[in-house]
DNA sequence: GTCAATCATCGGTAGCTACCGATGATCGAC
DNA sequence: GTCGATCATCGGTAGCTACCGATGATTGAC
């Protein structure tokens, strides 16, 4: 990497602070912050009502922890632990797999599916906050230019555990 | 707060997941983690760098640490601790403020203007990385609704801090 | 002058995440 | 059957941030 990386456009600090990608930090940063203050009454944080999130599209099936643990690119060793505590509050169920005994499978309980309804809403009351000041197209509109970031982040995310 | 806030409309799954609240708070923790990575070679995490960013703003006026903690909405001890990093490498100075000895001034060296650069640079390379797959139409649009939302968060900060 | 408030500082606590290495059970290939 | 790989688990470390309470120096109001 060369000490000077690309010079070609130098920002004043008010284009700097106004540029997508600091607005996207710090935008991003406020949205995480709301987020886990309105699941904090719900004894959830993020990654917790994500994990419910997951298991609910995953329609009654159950995911493997393997797989739990490529959704929300989460370490194994910190991934057990949400478990225990979801677990412990038997919002979740840890089930052997007959087919390969080293796995478990993991099943969101109707106790479970009450909670993420309960997350559910209050994210959405969040992103109501979030989003307050825009027009329906300009909503639509935002989640169309954050998904095409997103493909990119994705993308660049699976890149870098093949490089592993 | 009522146990259910707004049951009006009851997302599926992959509605949730491609919903700007939820992409929002996502690619933000991307852009985030990048911004981390592309900062360490330069031994400055974001909070660092966005100091000397605010610094430079001031333009060799300095900026007391009282203004720099509301700038950041950063608490004053860890404040203190990220100074002290700064100023030990030489990037910032503190000076007492004549018209109240109560007061430090904080100022920019010419290392820090230089340490600076080097780190506007590396965002710039995180937020093409983070935009490569957008037109300039749409970064700018990206960077029109950004601004918006961020608009009314810092608003709310704002009234947060109000009724303390 | 006294006194409450302010500014910076210090020390400690706690939560979240990332990361690392080690282990027991199990599987699949051979 | 042996053996390497995989899955989940456990334990510990470290960095960042938030938060809390306490202190010394200084200010401004009274």
């Amino acid at each position: 990497m060369p000490p000077t990386l690309t010079p070609t456009t130098a920002l004043t600090p008010e284009e700097r602070f106004s540029s997508p990608g600091f607005l996207l930090n710090k935008v991003g940063f406020v949205a995480r912050r709301w987020i886990h203050e309105a699941l904090a009454p719900l004894d959830l944080n993020g990654r917790e009502a994500e994990i419910l999130l997951r298991l609910r599209a995953a329609e009654g099936e159950g995911l493997t922890q393997a797989q739990l643990r490529e959704l929300l690119h989460s370490d194994p060793s910190n991934l057990v632990t949400m478990l225990n505590k979801l677990e412990a509050a038997g919002l979740v169920a840890r089930t052997r797999d007959a087919a390969d005994r080293r796995r478990h499978i993991v099943t969101i309980t109707p106790a479970g599916l009450r909670k993420r309804a309960d997350a559910d809403a209050a994210v959405e009351a969040v992103e109501d906050r979030l989003l307050g000041g825009l027009s329906d197209r300009q909503r639509a509109s935002l989640r169309t230019l954050l998904l095409a970031v997103d493909q990119r982040t994705a993308a660049d995310w699976d890149d870098d555990e093949a490089h592993d």
